[in-house]
DNA sequence: TCTATAGGTAGCGATTCGAAACCCATTTTT
DNA sequence: AAAAATGGGTTTCGAATCGCTACCTATAGA
């Protein structure tokens, strides 16, 4: 039967402390965030996020080394180095937008100059939400944890 | 017309600053964790987190600060406390189980014990993705930034 | 009363952050 | 070709943060 809750003793079962390690230090986000406007070069994140040279160089190659940036010579300008997201640094988007959602929401963004949009008809994405398996949103307390060998056992209402 | 890039200069308008100044720093997403899973006492926090009291401390009451979480002295018994989710809390369960699947996907969790099934159902939850406002799922390339005043517009497709 | 529990603070060394200066290879300008 | 500018870093060093341990106070239980 379906824990309710989960034991936060073994990390090695969760996810959330594993991509802490990689995501969790300051201007990691942000960093990423530029990466998603299509920023690639050194100078172009020093200047836009306005963080220190020496924290910069240290997060990109975080980042590099967990796979979240690859790191290519710019062939064309032998000085510059060109940082692009690899997917798996592109499959960080729903977090990120899940994240900026709600400190837009929360955080006192009111009316919001420019709006995330679907490119194809021009209207705003929908808020990120927690679907099922068949599509339908649930919320928190419709989650449960179950173990591996007994997915499918539907829980007793009871507890 | 929409733009490609967000301009990153007004951090005014955007939600991920304002997001990590509440949930950024070192701890703060593994106590939010912990409050899904039930977790409300002081001690609970201390003893499963493993966090230094004093930094445990300075978490849990900025997080009550921005209202994550809601601190009510225990009326049963008036040593304890207990620190709650609140709405705005609770609203950051698709940003941490978005990050969390990022984390166990990429982050060499295999054939993790547990599994967040829909409790209706027993079946595994799906991974949280990003949806136009009629539901069609959307990945980064389809998105774009517009400004509120041309909603709707479709962008030509040249640019 | 005496002890244990709950929820913190205080002190202090270790680590990390951040601003500024410096460095060196590669363009670009003159 | 020489001089200057650019790109991507590293070094240094003071300031802030982290984290461990010890301590404190109010309540509850024995």
């Amino acid at each position: 039967m379906g824990k309710l809750r989960e034991p936060l003793k073994d990390m090695a079962n969760c996810g959330l402390p594993a991509a802490l390690e990689v995501m969790g230090e300051r201007w990691s986000f942000m960093i990423l965030r530029a990466a998603f406007n299509g920023l690639i070069h050194f100078e172009e994140f020093s200047s836009e996020l306005g963080i220190a040279r020496n924290i910069l160089s240290n997060r990109l190659t975080k980042l590099v080394d967990h796979g979240v940036l690859e790191r290519t010579p710019c062939a064309a300008d032998r000085r510059k180095v060109e940082y692009r997201l690899t997917e798996k640094g592109a499959s960080l988007l729903p977090a990120m937008l899940a994240l900026r959602q709600w400190g837009a929401k929360y955080g006192g963004i009111v009316d919001p100059e420019l709006i995330l949009v679907d490119a194809r008809d021009g209207k705003p994405i929908a808020p990120i939400t927690i679907r099922a398996g068949d599509d339908r949103e649930i919320g928190w307390h419709d989650l449960a944890w179950m173990h591996r060998d007994e997915l499918g056992k539907k829980k007793p209402d009871c507890c």
